[in-house]
Order: structure tokens, then C-alpha cells, then sequence
DNA sequence: CATGGTTCAATACGTTCA
DNA sequence: TGAACGTATTGAACCATG
């Protein structure tokens, strides 16, 4: 609906459905931009409405009834002939889909790329997602994986004959752990993988929780990075405890501070949370009751804030962020979009399994609000809804829902390390080495504490960290899809040790393995898209397991007995 | 109410009723969140007030007199059209579900979890997300028209879009997704859409089939159309609850009276009905098996009165009066009389055929023995006959015959309330408000029943229904031959939207428009009943769409399964 | 350019609850 | 009654193809 009366200069254009200012001819007639719309909309419809057909159409009365609306439409000779079928816009999508990564991947080789900020500054302006650009070097620098695996088609130790190989089986196989984990038979590997995997199975007290918090604050920073959602989060940073992701648990402090009622209730805006007690597996184990409101968490939590002034205490800004949904969670993109209508039903359904799934790590967290967390180990004890969360997302996925409860805790036990470290690596900012949160003035360099304490963690160099975040970050640029289903896949990582049923597992494995290759070639015509993601993913076990190493090493017994449980620790 | 008077942040609006602040234009003219509610609630009503009409109306007295707020209301032009018919409210509900279902179709699991172990015992537990189930939209719209058409030979038409589209694109297309995630071709839509469209027909297997089996049965008998041969349907009557038909369908009801077998089987003296099952639409809904004979149905609704002593009984000469053929019938005149010779051949020809026609109205009805209608509720269930009745009497019109099944289809779900609150009107009791059964010593008032749910009935005030009655029934005194060829005529009002062919639906109305016009010239001189006449169209119209919102509002739960097929309710 | 589709924030309806 | 909310629809702006 156009003020501007000079409709002259638009040629004196008048939609001869509503008299509104129009362009050009649509469908048949000369219409405005909205009567396009609606015709396009609703031309297939069948509308229900009360009246006797004949309302006038004019600018102001055009949406009071859409069955007059459309009377008219038919009546001034549009056609829903030219509406496209839904085929030929399918095919319209895939014509546009490959034009744009024609176009794209000749961007990448031209000299300009520079430095990963520029490349994310690019992003953001350039208007066309540029995901699958990676700049030449720092491809070369990620090639850290010696004799890096290009071909995940066959996952690793997963020879699974029967898995859902949909195309390409024809690739040889070649299992990305070997390389990683540097066995070189396939038998050693998988035993040294089944042992690596018994081991790891008690780590991750709880730097996953807190440090999760604010991890995902900065994810939705860099989501923002997605050229079509810009502006809206600053890109202030507030650093935290991030690496408490891969250990901080070793700092040690005043058992005071550990208070009893440091862990959490599910608070989502539309679920409901029954209230319940925590009960422990082992019975001497500490119970926690979960009976009190969101409202009164958040009393609590402002009086205890106020009654220990002396306490050093954590920006209100980060609290807040923290408790707020979906703070850093990764945004990918809508599958509603037409666009995926190109893949194979079933491809785009575990899609949206995976994004469902992980919507369960988008929930709020409340039990920031419980007490303020006064460092990082309070920070990750209460974060108990992290793990929570991990296994409903778990659960979210038929195929963990199929497995056996042993085999369920396994696997959770096993991979929860890994899942944790792509889930927070979008806020992990490469040029300060710390994790940002948005929202916050503060940046926290971890880089600093970390280095406090040489012997602890002296097998976990920073730079592995950072040169996967980075790898990935690049790798992914943009597209959080991949991160999300890196996830899923990491989940059903089948180097654990006597799993009861290896083989759905691996079944699983592939399957979403697949399910994450066909994406990349239907969306990255690049085919070195999937080499990339490949070597992402080795780089992220071997980061993986130096965080696992660091962990057993951790001070156990200031941990949440439910992380202690989740981890095996005693 | 908002003390902020930075109206300038919310653009200046202000409510153009009471001054307050503005969000948004509803319902035609811009106003605040209070006089949008309020216009909501009372627009439909008639408010009364002792005032002199002209009292200020400001955000602080805007409550004082709600007599001159809507006043106000109109007077900005504000208009009660906007606000969504009940039909059309339902209808949104639904979408509403669906949707939501659709999107949480993935979401498993109940947010809740305490310990990692009790998360996974709940997955084993719990079940993966029912499939969507997807139920076609009918054709069929149910649109009403407001104002009483006063001339009648212009009938107040929707100009049908694309009205002679034969192929099957006007079937709504649905997503693929929501039926089913298997198909991999893009020719999956187009032919979900046939399947769509031919379902339309062929499904439905109950109500529909039902009345399909009807419908083609009807034809059948159409060939008996043959005036000698209907002697065995003498002109009693075989009334059923009418006014059930028009809304007493509201009135709840424990569930417990809804008796599964409170359904009909077809057993007329010429049609053999074949036992099937009902599979109703939505795969959750009951089913019903017909395959009980009418003596055992005699025998279990004995035996279930008997179980429900506390139920209210209805009078069992009730019961036998309803059984008995025709029992309330019109009485036409004799055609064969010499007066009706001075009408044209071909006017006569169609006076012959609505009687005739009428007469399927006349059989008699054994559903009734089925179970003893307790109340409104299982009397509406218990009528299907009376459906079928309404199929048979289509069916004997040529015009009707012609068209296409889907148009039969959407005339009859379109118009039958109209037509049967035609049908009701010569039993209903002016002087009591009731409708009186013949052969029964008692009458029933309703009146007090439908006034029993103010809610409800708000919107159908029994006058309505009475000031119908009373001036068909005036205006026809004695002749029902003029109610008798008004049913036909509504039969093929073409409000419907919709409708492949309309101008042939128009040319029968018109056609037996100018018969009753040519058949009320002659037999009364006086001109003025063509005018009273139609007036009495108009008063149907508005009693009609009353009665249609009222039906909206019942409780469709407890509908018989064929009841909600004819309206499209879920 | 002309004319299709796509997107997303604004809009406008009903619903809920205190 | 009216504020707050949930959602489907709308339409301006934009993108892409030929
Ligand atoms: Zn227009
Ligand atoms: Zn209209
Ligand atoms: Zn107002
Ligand atoms: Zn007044």
C-alpha cells in the first residue's frame, strides 16, 4: 500500500484487483505486489468465508475477505496456470542452489582471502551464504591430520555391510579414527579405539555444564554470522570459562562454595517441569529436591547474591544471558525452506530430526539463577540441566531410542566429551583464544588460566583447541546444519567397548553420516566439502581425546554427584 | 490502559473509540486491545441499555455503558463481518492443531528428567510420536450469506473462481509430509492430490460411503421416479427430531450416552443396505460395524435403556410416532386437479417432480428402534436416516442428477440445515414454541432446553427460529406445497463456493425459482405473495446461518461420525 | 526488465487468565 | 474486562532466471 501518489511514475499502473500501485503483470493481470501474493498463496486453496460474494475490493478492503479477494483475482483473467507446480519450483530451487556455488567457488580462488576476519566480515556482506568458502591456507593449516582420510563414506571401524549406503558406496573406505588415533590396522585401531573409549568413559565433570552456559551465548554471535541475520547481537564478548569445557575443573577452591543446592530444574518456557527429587544412583549419593519455582530461584539467587558481597561476583549481564533460552545455541538454517525439498525425503527428514534433537539443547537454563557462581567449578556443578539436556537430545533420535539402556549410557559416556566440544565451539572466539558471550561488555581469556597450572594441563595445548574450533569454523562457515549433525554423529560413535548391539550403532553412525554427506553435496557443490568436514571430524577426535586425558586428571571431589555418575568417578 | 503517554513510540495510534492506545487496525478500524475484545464479544449481541444513547466514550468511562461503546464501534466502522463466523473459528483451531502437531510430531519426550538413568528408563517407555494423521478438506464450503437476498431472481451468487476447472488442481494440496515421508518423487504430490480428490468421493468410507451408497442408490430409484409406483409411501410421516438437526446439537452430554452403537443401519423396504464397516476419516476415530441386524438392535437398545434407569426416557409413544411412516409429512395438494391446469406444461412437470421428490422424505424410519433417543444429542445421531432421506430426495431431481458428484456433495452439506429447518417448520407449535409430534399425547418444549445454555445459544435466539416459522407458515398458510418446492429451491442455492458448476447450480435454482413464482401467480392472485415469499427466504437465510454458527459451536465429539462427515467437522 | 519465487517482520485474529 | 500471548496471514523487499 503505496502513500506516494505519483503514480505516474510507475507508469500509472493500477492493480485491477485492488487499485493499488502495481509493477507488472502477475499471473495474468496487473496487480500489485500483494495481490501476487495472496494469488500465489491461495489460487490452489479452498477458502471459507461468510458473505454473499460481493464485497468490494479496494487498498483498504482487500484482506477483509479473501473469498471476494480471490473471486476477483480469478475474474480479472489471473491464471493459477502460471502459478508454478510444485516440481517445476523444486527444479527452479536446484537451478539456483547449483548456479550460486558455481559462483561461489569461483570466489574462493581469487587471492583476497586473507584473514579468518575478514573472511567472517565477507560473510556478512556479501549476500549469498558463503558457507563452503575456505581460504586456502587455512585449509593447509588444518591439515594437521596426517594422512588425513578425504572419503568418510565408510566410517571408521564401522564396516557395516548392511548400513544404508544410499550412493557412492563404491568409495574405499577408510576410517578417519585410524588416522587420529594412528593405529594402522584396522584391528588395532579398533581395539585401541574400544580402549581409548573404557577410558574416557569417566570424564567431563562438569566444566560442561557451566562453561556450556556461556559457550552458547556465543553461538548465537557467531549464527550471526549468518549473512541473512546480522545486526542484531553486538558483538560485545564476555568471556568465560570456556575451556572449563575441556578442564578448568582442576581449580581448586573452598568447599564452602560448593553449596548443596547448586544444581538445577528444567525451566522451559513451554514445557512444564514436575517437580521431582534427584536420586542418585549410588544411595549414600546427596539428593537434591527440585521443588521450588523458577521465581524462587531467582529470589534465592538474587539474595544469596547480595548477602556475600565479599564474593567476587560474575557480571549480572552473564547471568542473565545465561538463563535466557536458546543464549548461544546454534541457529540452523529452516528446512522449511524450499530449498531442501531437492533432497531425498528421508535425508531431509533426519535433518529435521537432528534439528529437532538439538532443540533440546536450546532450552533455558535456570540454574544460573539458583545461586551465582561464584568460579568455575560452582559455574559447571550447576550445570546439571547440561547433561540433562544432552539426553534428551539423545533421545530425540529413534536410533539411540532402539538401543539398549547399557548401550544408551555408553554411548552417552563415551562421546559426551566430543559432542560437548563441537557444541561449544562457535563461541570460541580464534582471535583472543577465549570463549565470547554476547550481550556481555567482558571478554574472559581463558588462555591465561590455563596456562596457571603447566602440569595439568600440559597434554591439552591450547592450540588443539583452537585449531579445531577454527577448522571447523571455517570449514562450516555459516552453516550451523553441519555442526548440528556433527553432533548427532558424534553421539553414535562406535569406538566404544562393549557396546551390546556395535552394530545398530554403527548402522546409525553411517546412516547419519550419510545423511550429513548428501546435504553437503546437494547444498556445496564444492566437492571438497566433504573432505573438509572429514578432516574437521579427526581433528575433533584427537582434541577429544586429550580433553578425556586431562579430565581423569581432574580434582573428582568437588563434582556433582551426578556428574560423578555421569563420568563414573568416584 | 497504558499510563505511558508516549504515544509516540507506538506510532500515534490511538483507539479511534476510546482514545486509548493503539496497537492495530481490528476489525476495520483502529482501537485498542480492550475495544477489540469488546467488539468481539458483543458485536452478535443486541445490548439494551437505559440511557440516552449518547453517553462519552473515553478510556476512563469506556466501561460505564457498553450499549453506546458498541454504538461507537459501529459508528468508526467497525464491522461485525470481520469477526470470524464460528465455523470459521473451528476451522482455525484445527489448523492451529495440526500445526502444532506437526511440529512437535518429533517431540518425544517429556522435558522432565531427574537422573540420567530414570531419562533413559522413560525412553524405553515412551513411544515415538504418532505419524500426522492428515484428513482431507471437503469441497464442500459451508458459507452463509447474511442478508436476505429480497430479490430472488438474482440469488446472491459467489462467483465461483475457476468455476468449470474440471481437472483436479482445486483439490487443496496438502504437504507430502504430513500424509506421508515415503515418497521420493516429486510426482508424489500430484498424485497425493488425485488420490486427494478422488478420495473426496471414494473415502469417506462411512459418512460419505454411506451417503455415497445413497447417493448412487438414489439414483436408482430415481427411476422409479414414476409417480404410479410409489403408492407404498402413503403420506404419514416419519418425523425425527428436527431441531436437532438445527442446534440442539449443543447441548453436552455425559459420554456415556453417546452410545457406540448409537448408530443406524440402512433397512428400507426397497434398499438393501450392505453391512460395512465405518472407517472414519481420522485413522483415532471409532468405528462402527453395521452388521447387526434390526432386531438385534432392537433388542440392544431395549437392553440399554434398561441399563440407564437414571437416563430420562422419552416418551415411548414418541418412539412409535417417530417409527411410523411419514408421520409428519407435507401434504401437498393433488396435482391432478383440473386448476392446475391453466399452468403451463413444463411448470406442472416440476411441480410434479418436487413432490415426488418430497416423498423420500416420507418413508418411514426404524432407526429409531436402534436406541431410545435420551436426548438432542443421540437424536441427531440417531437420524441419519434422515440423511439418506435428504440423498433420496436429491437424487430425484433431474438438475441434481446432472451434476458432478462433488457439486452434489457441496450442495448437500451447503444446504442442508436450510432445508431441513424447512422441513420442521409445520410441526413446530407457535403457541407453545415447540415442535409437536403427532399420535402422542404430549408435546415437547425445547424452548426451555435450548435456553438451558445461554452460552451456547446466545447467538440463536429461539425468536429467530419462531419468526421463521411463524411467517413461513403464515405466509403459505395451508399450501405446503409452497414449503415442499422451497426445499427443492433451497436445495440448489448456490452460495456454495466452490462449486465446478455453478452456472448450472444457479440455472436450477432459477428454474424452480420461476416454477413456485408461476404456480403463486396463478393460485393467488394476490402478487403480494411472491414478495411475502420471498421475505420468508430471507428470514431462512439468517435462521440458517444462526443455526450454522450454533453448529459450529456443539461439542463435535459427540456427533455421529456421518454428522461430522456432512459438515466437515473434526 | 519482466515476472516468477522467497523471506521476514508486521499485522490482526482468537485465546487465556487474573 | 483487558492485558498478554500464540499463531496464521499479509505484504514490502528482495532474489533469480530468461
Ligand atoms: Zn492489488
Ligand atoms: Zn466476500
Ligand atoms: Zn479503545
Ligand atoms: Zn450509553
Amino acid at each position: 500500500m503505496y502513500e506516494d501518489r505519483t503514480e505516474s511514475f510507475t507508469q500509472g499502473k493500477v492493480c485491477v484487483v485492488c487499485g493499488d500501485r502495481a509493477l507488472s503483470c502477475n499471473f495474468g493481470a496487473i496487480t500489485c505486489e500483494s495481490c501476487k501474493a495472496f494469488f500465489r498463496r491461495h489460487a490452489h486453496k479452498e477458502i471459507y468465508g461468510q458473505c454473499d460474494g460481493s464485497c468490494p475490493i479496494t487498498v483498504e478492503t482487500r484482506s477483509y475477505c479473501r473469498r471476494c479477494r480471490l473471486a476477483k483475482c480469478f475474474s480479472v483473467g489471473m491464471k493459477k496456470d502460471l502459478i508454478l507446480s510444485e516440481e517445476q519450483k523444486q527444479r527452479r530451487r536446484q537451478k539456483i542452489l547449483e548456479n550460486r556455488s558455481k559462483r561461489q567457488s569461483q570466489e574462493v580462488f581469487p587471492p583476497d582471502s586473507t584473514s579468518i576476519q575478514q573472511d567472517l566480515t565477507r560473510v556478512k556482506t556479501s549476500n549469498p551464504p558463503a558457507p563452503n568458502t575456505i581460504s586456502p591456507n587455512s585449509a593447509a593449516s588444518l591439515d594437521r591430520v596426517p594422512g588425513a582420510t578425504t572419503n568418510w563414506i565408510n566410517p571408521p571401524l564401522v564396516s557395516a555391510p548392511d548400513a544404508l549406503s544410499t550412493d557412492a558406496s563404491t568409495v574405499p573406505k577408510r576410517d578417519i579414527w585410524e588416522i587420529q588415533n594412528s593405529p594402522t590396522d584396522p584391528d588395532g585401531i579398533k581395539r585401541l579405539a574400544f580402549e581409548t573409549a573404557s577410558a574416557q568413559i569417566a570424564r567431563l565433570p562438569d566444566g560442561m555444564a557451566k562453561s556450556r552456559n556461556v559457550l552458547d551465548r556465543g553461538a548465537d554471535m557467531v549464527t550471526s554470522t549468518n549473512p541473512l541475520e546480522d545486526s542484531s547481537s553486538q558483538s560485545s564478548s564476555g568471556g568465560l570459562s570456556n575451556q572449563g569445557l575441556t578442564l578448568p575443573v582442576t581449580i581448586c577452591m573452598p568447599s564452602s562454595q560448593i553449596s548443596p543446592t547448586g544444581h538445577t530444574a528444567q525451566a522451559d518456557l513451554q514445557i512444564q517441569v514436575p517437580t521431582g527429587q534427584y536420586t542418585s544412583l549410588t544411595p549414600g549419593a546427596t539428593t537434591f529436591t527440585e521443588e521450588e519455582t523458577i521465581q524462587q530461584k531467582k529470589a534465592k539467587g538474587k539474595a544469596l547474591k547480595e548477602l556475600n558481597p565479599r564474593e567476587p561476583s560474575i557480571d549480572c549481564n552473564i547471568i542473565q544471558a545465561l538463563s535466557e533460552p536458546c543464549f548461544f545455541n546454534l541457529k540452523p538454517p529452516s528446512l522449511e525452506s524450499k530449498a531442501y525439498h531437492v533432497l531425498e525425503p528421508e535425508i531431509q527428514q533426519r535433518l529435521m530430526l537432528c534439528v529437532e534433537a538439538y532443540r533440546e539443547f536450546c532450552r533455558p537454563m535456570v540454574s544460573i539463577h539458583e545461586k551465582v557462581p561464584q568460579n568455575y567449578v560452582s559455574l559447571l556443578n550447576s550445570g546439571e540441566e547440561c547433561y540433562h539436556q544432552l539426553v534428551r537430545f539423545a533421545k530425540r533420535l529413534p536410533e539411540f531410542r532402539a538401543l539398549s539402556q547399557e548401550d544408551q549410557i555408553a554411548l552417552l559416556k563415551g562421546n559426551v566429551i566430543e559432542i560437548m566440544i563441537v557444541r561449544f565451539s562457535k563461541c570460541y572466539n580464534l582471535e583472543t583464544n577465549a570463549w565470547t558471550i554476547p550481550h556481555c561488555g567482558t571478554v574472559q581469556n581463558v588462555s591465561g588460566i590455563i596456562e596457571e597450572d603447566n602440569a595439568m594441563f600440559s597434554e591439552f595445548c591450547i592450540d588443539d583447541y583452537s585449531n579445531f574450533v577454527r577448522a571447523a569454523l571455517e570449514c562450516c562457515k555459516g552453516d550451523d546444519l553441519i555442526l548440528i549433525v556433527l553432533q548427532v554423529i558424534t553421539l553414535f560413535w562406535p569406538h566404544i567397548s562393549n557396546l551390546e548391539d556395535v552394530a545398530s550403532v554403527r548402522a546409525a553412525y553411517t546412516t547419519y553420516l550419510d545423511t550429513l554427506e548428501s546435504y553437503l553435496n546437494m547444498k556445496y557443490l564444492d566437492s571438497n566439502m566433504v573432505i573438509e568436514v572429514n578432516k574437521v571430524m579427526g581433528q575433533l577426535r584427537q582434541v577429544g581425546k586429550k580433553a578425556h586425558d586431562v579430565m581423569w586428571k581432574s580434582q573428582v571431589s568437588e563434582l556433582h554427584p551426578l556428574l560423578k555418575e555421569m563420568f563414573d568417578l568416584r
